[in-house]
DNA sequence: GTGAAAGCGCTAACAG
DNA sequence: CTGTTAGCGCTTTCAC
């Protein structure tokens, strides 16, 4: 399966092959027999070329060939990795590109188990990495883990890893804030049953807020997953249940929109009877029925800090280990009382 | 930049670089001082391993590598992608894993310039293709394009390519059909300024069917992209220019939320003033208010036929370049005067 | 027209 | 404790 063993078969020698192989027959004059024997060989053998062999093969010489991996989870919204990209991608075109090729590939992992992906540990696949969407267990993983190559973390901080933060902590507790200055008492939650560190981190800090202000702990509704019909589901069991909460944080966009079902559907009014906040970035917040009053995500600004950092780190300059804050963003709408104006209009 | 100058530098042999480098130094029993020389020499020549002879160097012997990318542009959503990679490892593991290991690299492109992804058209990257989202420009560019590796298209037919469809001609028709057979007559399409084949032939099924079934040809509304805000937009135009459409279809799931939101703003109901058809996966459609009469974009059944055919490719078997058709599926709803049932309900 | 040989950068086996 | 050597699979001279 290598070109030796088609040149063997095909009774001809490996730089025949090669040279066919690569549509050369014509520059190197191959003769049509030979050409169709080795075709034939390749086919029959099921010849598939050796990427690696190529690349090393065919590199500009003196040219840092750099592999950058995206690591995301395949649990979480895809939607996000595309931002990082861009963003890498802005970087590397302004980073000193003489001599330097850098190549983004993107590996999607099961949630918890990144440690299996396969060429990871090992530094078989990336220069570097950035990783996010990563559990509990992921970042046991890693927190233990030394690594062959540099890495930054999105959403969550681990210690000895550079990372890059969007404020869960505060971000929950302006939540909690927002929805006590439109009056609410009886607070509640909605979130996945699998918790990342940021939503984790929302959530306490919504908490350590919500019973500081009210006086009483939040109520916490438990959606399966991270989809509309998750959320739908999980707020119209706690409504069956007889949940009052009259003020409701929502971790992510898509449960939002399920939840905003469920509670339109036994009749209730948002803002009115329930007061809502979510957290996510612009796209829907500000179209859903009401429109939802929402923090955005910080992904735009994340990003662009988790190149440069990555970018520098690859160059050879040692960011010392260091965990950044992105500022928060609120955009007030409907679901809170507040009026508010819509892209587009 | 590589092991030999790091040696040359470091006053060292290669492979005592490479020991280190590797975290071997205690088998190799490397001496404190070489380790920390080598480290010095890596750290100041800002040293990065070369993965592929990394990975060329360890391969296990006889065993096929198999590197596979599923190639999607910047600008469409990224979300389906994981869907695809899905499908992807399912048929992998149940394809004949020994002797060849798989590995599957996502890569996104600028529509229109798929040209221009690095590696492409000199088989440098993959050894074989799922290419999806792709404009008229890349589309013209594969047409003539001579691939060294197998393809397989999703949501577009291309000469010479092996491809899976989402019978999009018929699925605009039906759509035409669906709002006729709600009374409708004043038939109105939105749908962005770019569009894909799949658009497209979507496009041209709903004005063939719309102008046969009502006699006049459908307001044609064009929306600057595919967000929400941009169906916002467009939509908000349209009625203010005095567009009377009763019946609308929208190619996208996130243009529909946007279309959405200015219908009710001028205060037009839905479905009683405008029934409206969209097309998207399940995942918000059910949960827009009223629930959005769509199509699934058949995504699911697309990804296993368009995983398996390109193993087999890759397997050796010639699968004659064919094209294939999912089977449409439609959801009624509410959007259209219909009632439906809501997951998680 | 075709084959032999060299070498991309890396690491492991083997000899000191 | 360390250096020399070989070879992963490929393509491109260069020589016949």
């Amino acid at each position: 399966m290598t070109v030796k063993d088609i040149a063997k078969k095909a009774g001809v020698s490996a730089s025949t092959v090669s040279a066919v192989l690569n549509n050369r027959q014509i520059e190197r004059r191959i003769s049509p027999s030979s050409v169709e024997k080795v075709l034939a060989a390749a086919r029959s053998l099921g010849y598939v070329p050796n990427i690696a062999a190529r690349r090393l093969r065919d590199q500009p010489s003196g040219n840092r060939q750099v592999v950058i991996g995206i690591l995301t989870s395949y649990e979480a919204p895809v939607r996000l990795v595309s931002q990082t990209l861009h963003a890498l991608e802005q970087r590397i075109s302004q980073a000193d590109p003489q001599g330097t090729t850098y190549s983004v590939i993107i590996e999607i992992f099961h949630a918890g188990r990144l440690r299996d992906l396969p060429g990871f540990i090992d530094g078989r696949r990336f220069n570097g990495a950035i990783i996010t969407n990563t559990v509990a267990e992921d970042d046991n993983f890693l927190a233990t883990a030394r690594l062959p190559f540099p890495v930054v973390l999105v959403g969550r901080s681990i210690p000895g890893y550079p990372g890059v933060n969007g404020s869960p902590q505060a971000l929950g507790a302006e939540a909690a804030r927002i929805l006590e200055s439109a009056g609410r008492q009886r607070l509640a939650v909605l979130c996945p049953r699998v918790l990342t560190q940021a939503t984790e981190r929302r959530l306490s800090g919504f908490f350590e807020a919500a019973i500081r202000q009210t006086g009483s702990l939040p109520d916490k509704i438990v959606s399966p997953n991270l989809s509309a019909s998750g959320g739908c589901e999980a707020m119209r069991e706690y409504l069956k249940r007889g949940g009052q909460c009259d003020g409701l944080f929502v971790v992510t966009d898509a449960l939002a929109l399920g939840a905003y079902h469920s509670i339109k559907r036994v009749g209730r009014r948002i803002p009115d009877d329930i007061a809502v906040v979510g957290v996510g970035d612009q796209e829907n917040g500000p179209f859903l029925d009401p429109p939802l009053t929402s923090f955005s995500s910080g992904q735009e600004a994340m990003n662009q800090q988790v190149a440069a950092m990555l970018i520098s780190m690859l160059s050879g300059e040692t960011v010392s280990p260091y965990s950044l804050d992105v500022p928060l963003e609120i955009r007030l709408r409907e679901s809170t009382g507040h009026s508010s104006r819509v892209p587009g209009e």
